[in-house]
DNA sequence: GTCGTTTCTGGAAACGTTTCTATTTTATGC
DNA sequence: GCATAAAATAGAAACGTTTCCAGAAACGAC
């Protein structure tokens, strides 16, 4: 008797535990699923009958569409990548968290991943991030000049925005801060309070912020017209572990400097680390400037002196940067601006030096 | 001759554009598709053979199989959701930061979204992340007591790992600090010390995490056999805003107290904000008990005394407490011990005391 | 009333997989 | 060498959408 059921692979016993479907609806509004897609989607031609025919089918069904299939078939995911080396960084805490704010009010959705600052790790991300066809990239790569990276991120065939780096040759957004301005102001101030033998602490030159803070520390000299300390310039990592060894190793030299700039957050918890071990106090038998500042710093290095860029703009631009990319517009760099910001730790060192 | 042509509507012309499907790798192997998908995913089911002739076919293709097919078909995302209050917070950010690492070696990726301490932005992230399908979701969630929080979650039909948090009668797992432990050796040693007027501040009872906390406040006046100083307890939310106004509030009363407890990272820097527009000195005015580090505490808060519980060890529970449910297990509670940490800041505030 | 336009709608073909079923091949036991 | 079982393969039907295409209805203009 029931000869329909043969026909009809589609369980029907089942009650809340099967998902509706866009069949479900089309057979409630007694319409194609293609004017159900169709009224969904927004699709121009449409008539008003319609419309409220199948809006109500699918609001009393409780219609949602799934994910993949409309992906699958349109090609857009609504998910954006977001690779980062540490997010347990308070600094890239911020970006991200302002820039998944951005993207879900767009409608996006954020993949996270960490690269742990490894190449390796941060390669397989970007395939991962490529076979999940994601609908654009924002990343803070580990460096600059990987052989493979220019054409790896191409063929992710989707927007990139770059978090201060400059990879030569890419089509993509950046979002750059002007470090050397601030760096510059910073040591300038030093060199004005009487400091000649300034240590400067900071990542590989493989990447734009260490390249772009070095300049500003050069000029400071420059502009002073004192000869710049090139044996108290100490690049490589922007790790903890190196921030303290390097701290270790150039107040121990025999004409040990007398003022501190670390770039970045680990490498200041490095240098502090560093500092504490051998007894010297930021303000006082040191001037000391944390470039990077993180969320309640205000709070709990309220006597630090620092480098500030403003994170959250950060994160903000960069997923307006990408947003606008992915709606067809073109490329831009952004220029975000740091300041020195004068606290007590910009003090000491001085008396330490013989006169 | 070539009819078979006519069968393939799929254009040969472009060579790098179009990416490379099953189809692809079927008609260079010379075999069905089926071959290859079981060739792929490992099934037993298949000749030696067999096997190496796809997998040559598809390493010299460069074949990566499309994940969007893949999960309408399988059902099976790889994609776990992680909804936070908010990631900027450090705290947070390294619980994030070992999960994903965690869920990366597993195959999974992770997708992350902030609920701004907002119970309409969790629920529609939720409802979000059931669209997408997920695998999973590790969440720390606004409250616990939230009208259609529970069947929203099973609506989501994956499991559920909580962070810190108690659903009744929901079916998940879920890592638990063991808060009062430390909340009450904490107070204990302040209490020995000559403490009596203890302020504490935390969020809402609404949440396990502030109850639990409670119950070691009290157990350790309980335990001394003093009363507890029920005025001095405030508890409404994590953020810095709460616990700034709270800690002006409380110490700026009449009979006001000499120790303060803080709940949270938020809470923490509220209350310090609070203290420094008090001109109030922790570990001098008042002995003061910070509840959670954030990474590098050590440096940055040297002199605050604690209560400290593993991020990294929470982060890793989760992730792994989920991939079990995954792949069959059932949901458990995992209990972190927390630790008091003795610093300098739990000296002070009773000189201010008459005697 | 007929003929073009336009507007709307239904049907069906994708999208790129996995998985079910049926069929072919190979192995096994006598 | 034959029947039977087991192993391996091919083919096709899903999965749930969007989108292309063709045809139907509606609308004017003649």
């Amino acid at each position: 008797m029931p000869k329909s059921a043969e026909n009809a692979p589609r369980k029907k016993g089942k009650k809340s535990s099967a998902p509706i479907t866009i069949h479900d609806v089309a057979e409630r509004a007694g319409v194609a699923i293609s004017s159900i897609s169709r009224v969904l989607s927004g699709h121009p031609d449409v008539s008003e009958r319609m419309r409220i025919k199948v809006q109500k089918a699918a609001d009393e069904l409780g219609y949602e569409p799934d994910f993949f299939a409309q992906s699958l078939r349109s090609g857009a995911t609504k998910t954006i990548g977001f690779i980062i080396r540490d997010i347990s960084n308070p600094f890239f805490g911020v970006i991200a968290q302002c820039c998944e704010q951005e993207l879900r009010k767009a409608g996006y959705s954020m993949l996270l991943m960490n690269s742990d600052g490894d190449v390796a790790t941060e390669s397989t991300n970007i395939a991962q991030l490529r076979r999940r066809k994601i609908d654009g990239l924002i990343a803070s790569l580990v460096s600059e000049d990987i052989p493979e990276l220019k054409s790896t991120l191409e063929k992710l065939n989707a927007p990139v925005v770059l978090l201060d780096r400059e990879v030569v040759g890419l089509n993509s957004s950046a979002i750059l801060a002007n470090h050397h301005q601030g760096v510059e102001d910073a040591t300038y101030d030093l060199i004005t309070r009487g400091h000649k033998r300034i240590a400067f602490i900071s990542g590989s030159t493989r990447v734009y912020t260490t390249r772009d803070r070095l300049k500003g520390f050069k000029s400071a000299f420059k502009k002073a017209g004192i000869p710049y300390p090139s044996d108290l310039v100490s690049l490589g990592k922007f790790d903890a572990e190196f921030g303290e060894s390097e701290t270790k190793r150039l107040f121990t030299l025999k004409d040990r400097p007398t003022a501190l700039l670390s770039g970045g957050i680990g490498s200041t918890a490095g240098a502090m680390r560093g500092l504490k071990k051998l007894d010297l106090v930021p303000g006082k038998d040191l001037a000391f400037v944390a470039i990077d500042e993180w969320p309640m710093f205000d709070v709990y290095g309220q006597q630090f002196s620092s480098v500030y860029r403003d994170a959250a703009m950060i994160g903000r631009e960069a997923a307006a940067a990408l947003l606008e990319m992915i709606s067809g517009g073109s490329p831009r760099t952004i220029k975000v601006e740091t300041t020195y910001i004068v606290r007590e730790s910009s003090a000491g060192g001085l008396k330490a030096k013989k006169k």
